[in-house]
DNA sequence: TACAAATTTGTAAACGTTACATATTAGGAA
DNA sequence: TTCCTAATATGTAACGTTTACAAATTTGTA
């Protein structure tokens, strides 16, 4: 298995400590972080990281094509180390996100009226399976 | 053509001078508009108009079904008038977004493991025709 | 070891948004 | 019409996320 540090050399970034760790947690957790959350994850183990340190870092992992931005949560951005393709529903009950893994052919088309397509992001919004049930009851 | 004190009035909405001017000014322009956009157009009209007015107007709308709120840019909603179904694309180079009016049919199914799925919102991202031929010069 | 460049840090501030208390308006009853 | 109540609008202050910036620290290299 590929270690954090070779991952970061591939993408031409320096490994300091603070973004192997940054890093190293997202890559752990993979679910859909701010960042928030990752510094207080880490700043137990590490006092003196700066929430500074955290931004400037996930924008260069972003930058860099490690990590995807996701703007599925209105006002804050959530991050998530880039793996298989699949997509985000959001609860509007209960607030989860569910990955979905489903694949969509028909958004594989890489050109649209012109537009060259890097990305694609879908965010399906509703009533979560745990919602329902709990509704029913 | 249906005024806009006719569709305030079919979603239980009072048709306040406020509520008919934001509406109308979304319901003309139908891009992606933020808060403070809204705010900024009307308020030489309406010297004594406030933000938290449009706050809570497009919040109102939004809940009542007349609005989608987009989460397609970091940090800011953008609202829009809701018309035909159509998908946007950001670029990363200019920030424009473009409205695709290509419908998916593989995302018109209601339900994915066991979740109920009431909205989609597929977002591309990519680099625009424009900044594209930009390049080519 | 010394030095320059890269990285990290902490503070302050910007920004979008919300909470809340007050003021204004609108609609119905007397 | 006037009065009253409920709905709506307003302005200020505050919140949370994010950025700007300058100083401090660390790193890699000569």
């Amino acid at each position: 298995m590929k270690s954090i540090i070779e991952i970061l050399k591939e993408h031409d970034i320096a490994p300091s400590m603070q973004r192997v760790k940054i890093l190293e947690y997202l890559h752990n957790f993979k679910t859909h972080l701010t960042a928030d959350m990752i510094y207080q994850a880490l700043v137990d183990e590490m006092p003196t990281l700066s929430k500074t340190t955290v931004y400037n870092t996930l924008k260069t992992f972003t930058e860099k094509g490690i990590l995807v931005a996701l703007s599925i949560f209105e006002n804050e951005v959530r991050y998530e180390y880039n793996t298989d393709p699949h997509i985000h529903f959001k609860c509007f009950k209960c607030g989860k996100i569910y990955d979905i893994s489903k694949t969509f052919e028909c958004l594989k088309n890489e050109e649209i009226e012109g537009h060259k397509v890097l990305e694609h992001h879908i965010n399906l919004k509703g009533i979560c399976k745990s919602c329902l049930e709990n509704a029913k009851g």
